[in-house]
DNA sequence: TTCTATTTTTAGATTAGTCTAAATTTATTA
DNA sequence: TAATAAATTTAGACTAATCTAAAAATAGAA
């Protein structure tokens, strides 16, 4: 069994991971949960020596078998509890992210589960990100950056890059949301700035930063 | 804001201080959290310099108007989330316990409400303890230990002292959850055991040790 | 009231997780 | 390839929470 503070570690290794395609270096992780890169390297071979990750000094380190699986499971278990705090408690989806960061530590072997028939198996969480299943699969969607739609395409939203609280209220105040679809109207080369039809009636204007965290499926 | 640990202490002053009216002592925080006297003599310096409690060395601990605040709050959020896991995850009320310990210090000014609101404001718990609304206010309800019930005298089964796994297992075994009605047939002077009409249909009979854990309601 | 038993507190040590500063290793650049 | 920069690890210290053993205070009994 292992502590809220080692579970954060394995999430953000699998991210980086995930992430970067390559072993997650003491410095990103460092920075993932914003703690001295003297605390991951002591940290680090903690987790080694419980068999969570395989590490050799100085050439970052990976998760094992055993700790990708309760990394998957605590994937599992934020996302679910951030569709449960959304549908049955009305939060916003901007409001989720923390609560869910304590919700996923709760130890329980049968919780996640009930949770998960409650909600009626969901596959995406309210940032559209996919909710892996028990055996730790996750749903693959075809989706690419709104950046990569051509002019005159259509698109619609199904996920975000981000899912900071500004950014998701931003959002919010243009009008998007997951489901919402887009026309790109055009295209400006100057600052990668976008023109778009919002569910065929507003047409809005966002920034290259907003298209860069914005996925949408043809 | 408090750490679990000394949430925890809260919850066991204010337990301990209510059962026994009276300061509660080191030595009974130290057995009702299972930590040791030093720990808790310890602990009772730190919740003091922090405003929780009122100590005197020596003379036991009370909590101040926050550190009841807090503990009650901390009764509050357990008790919703034990009606969450039992109503909407189908636990039964014997597993509810644990993992409610860890529910209830999930810090959100706004999730308990919300809670309280998806579960249609519940106020008795799974295990018929009153929930303290926002403001820490008790339902009270009038009721009397099955022992105080005379011959021949019915009463509904509304709560119960302990709620151990094993003596609620038991109880599901007898065919005794709340809201049976119970009718005294027969008082065993010898050792305190009762002879029960359960649901006007099947007779049981109970030791004095399980009829002191019942409470009816006349 | 005085001795003894019980309760409580203090002293000193331990573990997890963190930090800063210093040392070491690896990567980059001239 | 040698010097320098960046990344990483180690050393040493701190806090929260815990323990055992010892000291001190209180309560109970003779
Ligand atoms: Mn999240
Ligand atoms: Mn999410
Ligand atoms: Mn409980
Ligand atoms: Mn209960």
């Amino acid at each position: 069994m292992l502590s809220s503070t080692e579970e954060n570690y394995l999430k953000a290794i699998y991210k980086i991971s995930e992430r970067d395609n390559k072993a997650a270096s003491t410095n990103a992780i460092s920075s993932e949960i914003s703690t001295s890169a003297a605390s991951v390297s002591d940290m680090l071979q903690r987790l080694s020596s419980k068999g969570m990750t395989h590490y050799e000094k100085y050439k970052g380190v990976t998760l094992t078998e055993q700790g990708n699986k309760i990394a998957t499971n605590l994937i599992r278990k934020h996302r679910l509890w951030e569709v449960f705090l959304v549908e049955k408690l009305n939060f916003t989806w901007d409001e989720v992210h923390d609560l869910a960061e304590q919700l996923e530590h709760i130890q329980s072997p049968d919780l996640v589960n009930r949770l998960d028939q409650f909600l009626e198996h969901p596959k995406f969480d309210p940032h559209g990100d996919p909710i892996p299943d028990a055996d730790g699969n996750f749903t693959h969607r075809r989706q690419i950056e709104l950046t990569n739609l051509a002019t005159e395409e259509i698109g619609t939203l199904v996920g975000v890059q981000e899912d900071s609280s500004t950014f998701l209220k931003y959002l919010d105040r243009m009008g998007l949301s997951l489901g919402t679809e887009l026309k790109v109207l055009e295209k400006f080369e100057f600052d990668g700035s976008v023109k778009l039809l919002v569910n065929n009636k507003e047409q809005i204007t966002i920034s290259n930063k907003v298209c860069k965290n914005l996925f949408v499926k043809k």
